[in-house]
Parts: C-alpha cells; sequence; structure tokens
DNA sequence: ATCGTTCCCGTTAGCGGTAACGGGACCGGT
DNA sequence: ACCGGTCCCGTTACCGCTAACGGGAACGAT
C-alpha cells in the first residue's frame, strides 16, 4: 500500500492467514472454499488492492491473452480500422494487445518479427499487413507447426494454408462500376492503386468483369495507375483524359485518389457529376465533405478486424483442447461484401441532353 | 522442431550437455563461458531456433519490457500520429507495446484500466488521451507511489505530478493568426474545437491574444464553436458569416473543419482566398489536395510520441536505480513548437483593391 | 465402531528463466 | 608444498502464481 513495491500473493494470504493457494482459489472463484473464508480473502484483496500478476499466471497456465498484431502504418486508412476493429473485439473478450508496426508492406524481417512474438508468449498472431507482391510468400513456406495461431487480413492467398479475412474488392470494383453505368456513362476509366497490391488488382479486375458484363469494351487507355495518393489521383486524371477527352467516369480504386482527381476537374474546370462522375473506395469521414461530396464504396473493415480476433480465439481453444487431435485447421478464407454510398459526385440517372 | 511446443532451456542445455545456468549465461552474453562453450550453445540455439520465454525472464527480472499505451481511437489524426511516434521509438528501445484504446475522452473507467496495467506488469504507461474537461482529475489524486511511471501526452495540467508532453497549442493559434493579418485580413474569425478539450482552448486563447497584440479587436461575433468534424466547420462559416458578412479571413482549429469551410464557401460561391483566407491545424496528408490547397500548422506529432517514450525510459531506470532514493521525479512539462505549412487558401501579401 | 464421502484447506512441485553462491581445475608466486 | 587468484561451470533458491495431491474434520451410512 504504501511501498511502490506490487503486493504479492504471499502477502495477502498472510494477512488473511490462509495459504497462497487458498487466496489462489478465491481469485479464481473456485468453488472449494468456504464462505466465511472466502469473504475474508475478498475483503482483504478490495482493501489492499492486490492484483495477481499476470506474468506469473501466464507461466503456469501456459497462455498470455495476449495477441500479436503486426500492422501497416496508422495513416492509412483500411489498416487503421481494420486495427481499431480488433482493439475493441479483443478487449471484449479480455485479449490484450502487443501492437507492432511495420512501415513498409514488403519486409524481410518477417522471421525476426514473428518469432520476437512467439518469444512473448503471444497466444496468436494477425497479420493485418496488405498483400503486395509476394510479401506473403513466407505465409507458404511456414512450418505447419508453428506454435501459435496465425490469421491474416486484407488479401487472399489461396496458396497458404493460414486462415485469411479480406473485404471481397472484386465486388467493390464491380459495384462501383455498376453504379457509373448505371448512370449512364459508357466511357469509364479507373485509377487502380500499386498493382502489386492485392485490392488494387482485385479493384480493378471488378471493373474490367463489369464493363465486359455490360458489352462495354475495356481499353487499355482508360487505365491510369496511381499509387493510392491524391497527387497520383490528380496525376491520373490528366493521363486518362490526354488519352481519352471525351471520358464521362472514373472510378478511382480510394477516396484519396478520387480527391485528387476533384482537385484535378476543378482546375481544369470539368463539371462534377456534369463532365465527370466519380467513386472512390473507402468512405472515409472527410469524403462527404468533398466538393462535391464523393460517392464511395463502404468497407465493413473494423468488422474484418473483429472477426480476425474471433477467429484466432476459436483458433486458441481449438489447439488447447486437442494436444495432437485433428490438426487440420481448415484454413477459413472470409470475404466480406463491401458496400456503395451514393452521394453528389456521381449521376444516379441517365445523361440529361 | 517438428513439435508444435516451445523449446525450453533446459531442452537446450540438455542437448549441449551443459547446465541451463550455462545456457542463461550465453543468451546473456555473459563473459565467464570458454569460448568452445559459447560456441557449442549458440550453434544449438540457432539450429533449433530457440528464443528464451520473455514471460519467465521478466518474472525474474522484475521488468517486463512492456509499455502501456492508452489511446483515444485510431480515427482521430493527431492521436493516431503520436501512436505512430511512440511505436516507432519504442520498437527502437526495445519495448513492446500493448495498445489500449478508448473511445470516448472522458472515461470514469481510469483506475481500472491503470489497474490492469499494472497487473500486466508493464514498466511504465503513456497516456495519450486529449485533456478534455477535468479527464486528467485523477491525475492529480493519483497515490504517490503508483508503482510505474506514466506520462501524459496532449494537454497540460499544472495541478498534475505527473511529467506530461504536448504541443504548444498557443503557438498554433498565434502562428495561424498571424499569418492571416500579415495576409492583410482584419476580421479574422475563428471556428473551435470543442471548448472542453484543453487544445482547442489554448488554439483560441492563441488567437484571441494575436489579435489583441496587433491592435485588432477581439469581436464574439467572430467566434464559431465546432466539434473537429467538417460538417461543424460548414455550419460554423455560416455562423460567422451572418453574424459579419464583411469576415476576411478564418482560422479553422483543425484541417477537417477547413474542409467543411472550403466546402461551404464553394456552395456560396465566395472565392478563397481571394473573399476570404483560411487556415488550418494539423497538416494532414490530404490538405495539400483540398481546393484550393489548405495553409496549415503543422504540428510535431510523431516527436511527441517519440519524446514521451524516452520520458518513460528515463523514468523507469531511475526507478530501478534509487531504491527509495529521491523519489522526486520532478515532472517535466514539456511542449514542443509547431510550424505553419503555407499553401493557395489564404493570401500572402496585403489585399490588392 | 468402521467406512466411505464431502468439504476445506495446506503442502509440494513446477512453469522457464536468472541471481547468488560455491567449488573444482589450473595457474603462478613464495 | 602451500596459498591465493582466475576461469568455468554447476547447484540451489527464488520470481509469483497455479495444478495436483493429500489429508484432517465432520457427516451419514452400514
Amino acid at each position: 500500500m504504501t511501498a511502490g513495491r506490487r503486493l504479492t500473493i504471499k502477502e495477502v494470504a498472510r494477512a488473511a492467514g490462509v495459504s497462497t493457494q487458498t487466496v489462489s482459489r478465491v481469485l479464481n472463484n473456485r468453488p472449494d472454499v468456504s464462505p466465511e473464508t472466502f469473504d475474508r480473502v475478498q475483503q482483504i484483496i478490495e482493501d489492499t488492492g492486490y492484483a495477481p500478476n499476470m506474468l506469473a499466471r501466464s507461466l503456469t497456465q501456459g497462455r498470455s491473452h495476449n495477441l500479436g498484431v503486426v500492422a501497416y502504418g496508422l495513416d492509412y486508412f483500411g489498416p487503421s480500422r481494420v486495427l481499431t476493429g480488433i482493439e475493441l473485439q479483443a478487449a471484449d473478450m479480455g485479449y490484450a494487445i502487443s501492437l507492432n508496426l511495420i512501415h513498409a508492406p514488403e519486409t524481410d524481417d518477417v522471421d525476426r518479427l514473428l518469432n520476437s512474438l512467439v518469444a512473448r508468449q503471444v497466444d496468436g498472431i494477425i497479420w493485418a499487413i496488405p498483400q503486395v507482391g509476394n510479401n506473403r510468400a513466407w505465409a507458404r513456406t511456414m512450418s505447419p507447426d508453428f506454435p501459435v495461431p496465425v490469421v491474416l487480413v486484407g488479401g487472399m492467398d489461396d496458396q497458404t494454408a493460414l486462415a485469411s479475412i479480406a473485404i471481397d474488392n472484386r465486388a467493390i470494383g464491380r459495384i462501383a462500376t455498376e453504379h457509373l453505368l448505371a448512370g449512364g456513362a459508357r466511357r469509364v476509366g479507373i485509377v487502380t492503386g500499386p498493382l502489386a497490391w492485392w485490392e488494387a488488382q482485385q479493384r480493378e479486375l471488378g471493373w474490367r468483369e463489369t464493363l465486359a458484363a455490360h458489352g462495354v469494351a475495356v481499353e487499355d487507355r482508360h487505365v491510369a495507375i496511381g499509387d493510392w495518393t491524391a497527387n497520383s489521383g490528380e496525376d491520373g486524371l490528366d493521363t486518362l483524359l490526354e488519352q481519352d477527352p471525351a471520358l464521362d467516369a472514373i472510378f478511382a480504386s480510394n477516396d484519396q485518389m478520387a480527391l485528387g482527381i476533384l482537385h484535378g476537374a476543378h482546375r481544369k474546370g470539368r463539371r462534377i457529376p456534369g463532365d465527370l462522375s466519380v467513386v472512390g473506395v473507402d468512405n472515409t469521414a472527410e469524403a462527404s465533405h468533398f466538393w462535391p461530396s464523393l460517392t464511395t464504396v463502404d468497407q465493413p473493415l473494423r468488422n474484418a478486424g473483429a472477426l480476425a480476433v474471433k477467429m484466432i480465439d476459436r483458433s486458441i481453444l481449438r489447439a488447447r483442447d486437442v494436444r495432437r487431435g485433428p490438426d487440420a485447421t481448415v484454413a477459413d478464407a472470409t470475404l466480406l461484401a463491401p458496400e456503395l454510398v451514393v452521394r453528389e459526385s456521381s449521376r444516379t440517372g441517365p445523361i440529361s441532353v
């Protein structure tokens, strides 16, 4: 109490005149303690504000209630939303989160990071780094008896044996493009993200498929490659208009690039959505205040994070129950559905001539 | 190796034909091991990929190398930047981060949260929750022998005995207002943040002081109270223009509200910066792509986070060295200086008539 | 009276490391 | 030959907690 040191179970036991084991039983709500003893010990625990040392508890129980979370910075919308979802769900389920940020999507230090998490005795690992290039190669070659369960968030690689969760990015491209076509657009350009990114590829694929499905020719000159930044959106607009001045719609693969497009369109005096419909992706908080307000595709990112925690928890429990039973953790691969949010940057009916 | 279980020091010791203590010495690079033994043990460690159990190590050493970080969501620019700074510095100094998010700035659960962090044996706590209302009251009444050091980030309350770090928000208001005045503005409005927030108060104070210092009357009708959202920025613009149609500049207390102001100005047909200069705060990634690009005040938030970790580390080491020595941890209160970023939303010279 | 049960509670051992101690082997100096 | 000092390395104890076991007391059943 007055000492800066923390109390131990031993001191509580002495104060209560019982053994440490009895205090332990009270702490863990075990039945075999007489009501009087229970109350007396409980009282002392409350008076002293004693809280058991979780490290020691973890050591005996072989379970730390810690989740290692590896995320890609916090400056990006998607990853930080996912992280929020993870934190909420983890707190709810009694897990603490050990946060590790990576600042480039392609890291060669994966092994070191994973090992350090294992050394810290996390119960599971959530890998929330976007799938870029073959930065998931490690997952395919990973030892099947890696000591803790791993769940991948964002991206979807059929060849990994690990469970994974992602938003259906092809559906994003599809929804956005269908909306643009429904608004009367016939020359629909796209500003993609970096094509090494799975998400960028999938959105492009969704765009491409949808055009084809509607009998609209897919032309190379309608594709500009961006890098997620507003800057690249503006550049993409320049490129696209140069290659087809009659372009009447653009699917921007995220809101930031959409912002750059709006910016550029103002500079050029193109009216939006009169001359050009624009759809973004992410539904950031600012999107409804762009000029004009941005039609965009909303992703259930927080759900994805929460789901990752639930899956990890399931894996942890399963691994505890079966010592060496059915090791076949069937790798779930969950895709979550996005949703269109219509605002003012896109035409909603046929062009009025 | 083949078993899913993790190796222990005992197994390594047996494989090397030495005692666990010797393995421990190798792990910790202690001098009293013969070179041959050292190499042999080292080899086995590398071959097996053994990594010591950090929990067990923490238990004996009374130090977990874990930092508890309490942050205010991730959706807000400031807090998430601070968190990035914390993570970088912590990783650099060998600390793991235990992330705890709070989703409302005023929580009554502070005690429970702090206690749970202590129970998890963190070596220190970084409290990166904005100072709102008297949500720092707990810090003033906190026991002087709280078992671990605590550093507050954001806000500055003279009455707490804890160390704290913040950006100089008064200087933010001052810099922005001086810039607007230098650009020829004479009727400078402000859209504040919620005034319960220390940061909002200080920015308003900086604005107020600077006007007075330049002999410009401070008028109530030039103040609109926002809530950090773009929406409230747009509302604030309406209010201000209603109360003074001749307003020629606005200091928006963050970039989001500045965005709302730009949005509203477009709707109203007000030219920016021709009719109205606008300055924001934060220098978000999007700010340079607003229309027009936004003049804003940049805050060294990542530095603030990094600094918090350094201070915590100092406190930890100090507390270890002196058993019961000079307990007087003089509470540092560090203020970091912001910086103006001039873009196109503000006039830089006198009004050309 | 003897025997199982049930209820409480304490003792012992162990989780995976490290601190502290101790002691044998080998060296040189006297 | 004896002593002291290094150099290595093993043994023991302990960090704070819980699992596993064991055992005394009280009780009803035979």
